[in-house]
DNA sequence: TCGTCAAGACTACAGGTGTAATCAATCCCG
DNA sequence: CGGGATTGATTACACCTGTAGTCTTGACGA
């Protein structure tokens, strides 16, 4: 069990994720509506925006759906997959695969705060009542 | 409070981690002790440490110190602020800062065993007497 | 002393990444 | 109906990364 998954998708750079998180948000988007999302706060021009879903669509992460002369583009891969795996590499490269490992880290280097420990903690009681 | 504390070095790549993770282990080692803890490991030449050593002393990340005719290479960075930034990142990228959501998608994605959900719950008791 | 060996410095080179510009086709407005 | 605007496709290009190879110099053993 607990078999590693591979993933269909070569790995999203940071750039990329910029974009995949504007589709997950909401999908079947444009170029240019990608573009309003992202642009302006990254310094991006349209032209960047397009290469990025090309290399997105070439990674099998985003599929192009035609529309007219342009494309819907979505993503193939769930949100929640995508975190999953980087986490999972995350914790496996620095806290020897250990995720209770990475918890103990957070917390010693006060990366968590007080709202968050509660947080946590009401999420325990709920997961091992 | 809370300062972001700025790195002075630049990111640690992949490759370059594995050559820090063995002087993090014992510092002042010349290259070809590292290479004797990772070459085989991974499939390099001494050629490749001797590489991945000199971006790191470029990158602020290890210093050299002269040994005779060679060097002794030692962490400049600790492990423990590096594994922080790296977390930290990752927080911010994937779970909008909030570590909490991070503990939230791992015990949801069930990335955490049951001992690590005890482990950290002792953790918590330890941190919220 | 002399040649070999080992060290770091410099060079190499393909593939990935960030960030676009240009081109060719086509659509829509006037 | 004609020309600018819009789209994806193609090309560009510098820098980073992984993975070495070569060069120069100095040390050490025979």
């Amino acid at each position: 069990m607990n078999t590693p998954e591979e993933p269909v998708h070569e790995r999203i750079t940071e750039a990329e994720l910029a974009v995949m998180d504007v589709l997950w948000e909401r999908p079947r988007r444009t170029a240019a509506e990608v573009c309003d999302e992202v642009c302006t706060a990254r310094g991006w021009s349209l032209a960047t925006v397009k290469t990025l879903l090309s290399r997105l669509v070439q990674k099998g992460a985003l599929a192009a759906e035609p529309d007219g002369r342009r494309y819907l583009y979505s993503p193939l891969i769930a949100r929640a997959a995508y975190v999953g795996g980087e986490s999972r590499r995350l914790v496996d490269r620095l806290f020897g695969g250990s995720a209770a490992s990475l918890v103990a880290h957070l917390a010693e280097t006060e990366a968590l705060t007080e709202d968050d420990l509660a947080e946590i903690e009401a999420l325990l009681k709920e997961l091992r009542p």
